[in-house]
DNA sequence: TTGAATCATACAACAGAATGTTGGATGATT
DNA sequence: AATCATCCAACATTCTGTTGTATGATTCAA
């Protein structure tokens, strides 16, 4: 790599970094952009050559964090269930956790929720197709369903300090997939 | 009520009118008090007897908007099904949706969906209290699956243009809660 | 290969805007 | 008449976004 160009994207990683670190510890309305130059070493001004505002710098980071529909592998028959990656969206979510654990978190940004189903919501749909028994529009509030089910969940597990081992929170999320809520419960 | 308490309670209720028809039309980033008092009719330091700052309006409205205890009516047999108030959650959103729609949305407020689950869990929780066989660690991740699904799904319906029928949405949502996500998906 | 021209990076300094606070005028309450 | 609360004007401070410039990297013709 050319060495402008070298500079140039350490640079912005830099900047990047020194954002990430401040939106984990604060709400981002706080977060100056002195804050984030001062912390990375650089003027402020710098900062306007890489980025519009504070805003910006989140939305380059969780575009880059929402798969292409390329990386997010097909649903294989027996990899996942019935159509439903919720395999693919756990592996997803524990390869990026560190970024998706406070994205999605409470101090996160509930446009990035939005960003990730859509993104995943296609490749459901795709397999889906071809059925002509299948209702779109109802398709598309079960798909709603299932993934704020389960950003829910692994944003809940994440958020423990004494977790439920990650097999068996595999197990209840299947069972919760193909058996429903009410059997997962005792009779009242 | 005496006349000064009306002046005060009035003034604060423009504000968070004010604030709130902002709120619905863009990030609240971007709203400045100036904005707020000018749209209220009120000098920018008026607001500061009200509120510590714009962020502070947003937590005073999500605040009169948890349901307390009291309000939410005990779950009885019949009324909701094995113990999930799918209905209480569904007649609450509906109630609220005004507000729900914008806060549970896309530029809403994250910590706003945890406070409302929050308010919900206890009494989820009171139901299996006395029950020995539950395991109260899964019974928390059931709980946060479906409320989690709920709101998702909710959300999602006021989103739309084109709305599914309020019955048929209801009726979907009783046969995910039954009978899991699977059973509603054509086979493969 | 050299060195002159060009370009990009980072910075200092500026104007404009938003913030949060203080002290005072007006009008309601006691 | 005395007190108190509401609202406002004005101020110092901080943050924002932009512009002009110094420094150093790259390019290309001789």
């Amino acid at each position: 790599m050319n060495k402008r160009t070298a500079i140039t994207s350490q640079t912005k990683q830099n900047l990047i970094d020194a954002f990430w670190s401040l939106y984990c510890a604060m709400r981002i309305e706080k977060i100056t952009i002195k804050d984030i130059t001062n912390k990375a070493g650089y003027n402020r001004g710098t900062f306007y050559e890489y980025f519009k505002d504070v805003y910006d710098v989140l939305e380059h980071i969780e575009n880059s964090l929402i798969p292409s529909l390329d990386e997010l592998p097909p649903i294989t028959i027996g990899s996942d269930m019935c159509g439903m990656p919720t395999n693919t969206f756990l592996e997803l979510y524990e390869k990026n956790s560190k970024y998706y654990a406070v994205l999605l978190g409470d101090g996160g940004d509930p446009a990035f929720a939005s960003k990730l189903k859509n993104a995943i919501k296609p490749i459901i749909i795709q397999e889906f197709a071809n059925k002509p028994t299948v209702n779109q529009k109802e398709l598309d509030y079960v798909i709603e369903y299932t993934l704020s089910a389960m950003i829910g969940m692994m944003s809940y597990w994440y958020r423990q300090t004494d977790k439920l081992p990650s097999d068996q929170l595999h197990e209840l999320i299947r069972k919760l997939t193909e058996q429903g809520v009410t059997r997962q419960l005792p009779a009242l």
